[in-house]
DNA sequence: GTCTATATAGAGATAGAC
DNA sequence: GTCTATCTCTATATAGAC
């Protein structure tokens, strides 16, 4: 049991620096996170973050790895249970929606903003990136198709380009919706397009 | 006549300086440029650029400015167009598919990859981000009222609601598509998404 | 209007003591 | 594992000559 908690001061400092990085990049973008401001939040100094990530990519990388494995858990928890498919579709929209809703307020879903800061991220993280959006969008295309084999959704086309065209709404949205009304927007149009499926 | 042409070399450079701007932004985010890559692109020193846009939010204000005046002249030409609402809504669509290929190639909206990193603009730029978005919305919501009342569109919901549903996906769209098939995967997206208002 | 030169601040990163 | 101290590079911005 010694042995156990031994080693949980490390992982909590890790975890404290994922955690402040992850919230700046979702609230202030990729280029918008500084060893600076990070240190501030955590309450240590500059140089004890490159302990832990001796780089400021590897730092990033890190950021993206741990966020798409918590979201797709999430999503997977939707997939697995029971229930028809437009409560999934809805369930998954609410992730979304509790993005953006979590402290500090109007944050975007992080692979969203590193998107749009594709162009300076590294190899690593892009492919990261990448796989995090065709994750997504199959997961998607799965309960499309649950719901048209159940007969509870309908709509046009194979269900993998719809589970495409639905992901890029919702990433697109979030964008969108922070410069306005927020959260209330982003609510108004998923339902609104959520409800085209469910007739 | 000698008077007119006097000042073209101002323009000229100052043209030159925001296009250089533009194409960095669209293509590596708004952190993604600086004076010294301005200044290379270009082929003047640093210093030169001040003369022409003394601070940076400046700089990045009359590029927001102008590309929007742009995209709604454009946008504008297509409404006033004769012709039924589905071919205003594809040409519309096409305006985003020609941004991504347009040289050097994966640019998305300007005002797409600002809104990511909407934390970090002066609060100038924001107000125009989000006029952008707004004036967007609205010509969509219009071409789709245009559609309704013509009998040649069929959706869910009011026009203004739905313009702004079209709006995110189309943003969101080019955001995602750069990570993965660009272009290519946008166009089929768009025209998925397209074809279920025109069944 | 463009230049050289410089000021000032901040970035990411490293060395070595504790 | 965290610290102080420092290095190097790059950023925006300014002063003043041409």
């Amino acid at each position: 049991m010694a042995k156990a908690t031994s080693r949980a001061p490390t992982k909590k400092t890790r975890g404290a620096i994922l955690d402040a990085a992850e919230e700046l990049i979702q609230t202030q973008g990729a280029n918008g996170i500084s060893y600076a401001t990070i240190s501030q939040r955590v309450g240590i100094r500059k140089a004890s973050i490159h302990h832990h990530f001796p780089t400021k990519q590897k730092l990033v990388e890190e950021v993206v790895r741990r966020y798409a494995k918590n979201f797709l858990t999430a999503v997977d928890a939707i997939s697995a249970r029971s229930g028809q498919a437009p409560a999934k579709l809805r369930a998954y929209a609410k992730l979304f929606d509790n993005t953006l809703r979590a402290p500090p307020g109007q944050r975007v879903c992080l692979c969203g903003m590193l998107g749009a800061e594709l162009g300076s991220l590294s190899p690593e993280a892009a492919a990261l990136l990448k796989r995090f959006y065709r994750d997504n969008e199959r997961r998607l295309a799965a309960i499309l198709e649950q719901g048209r084999r159940e007969g509870s959704l309908e709509f046009a086309g194979d269900p993998e380009t719809m589970g495409m065209s639905l992901f890029s709404f919702l990433e697109g949205a979030m964008l969108v919706a922070r410069a306005d009304r927020g959260s209330r927007q982003f609510k108004q149009l998923s339902d609104g397009v959520l409800g085209l499926f469910s007739g």
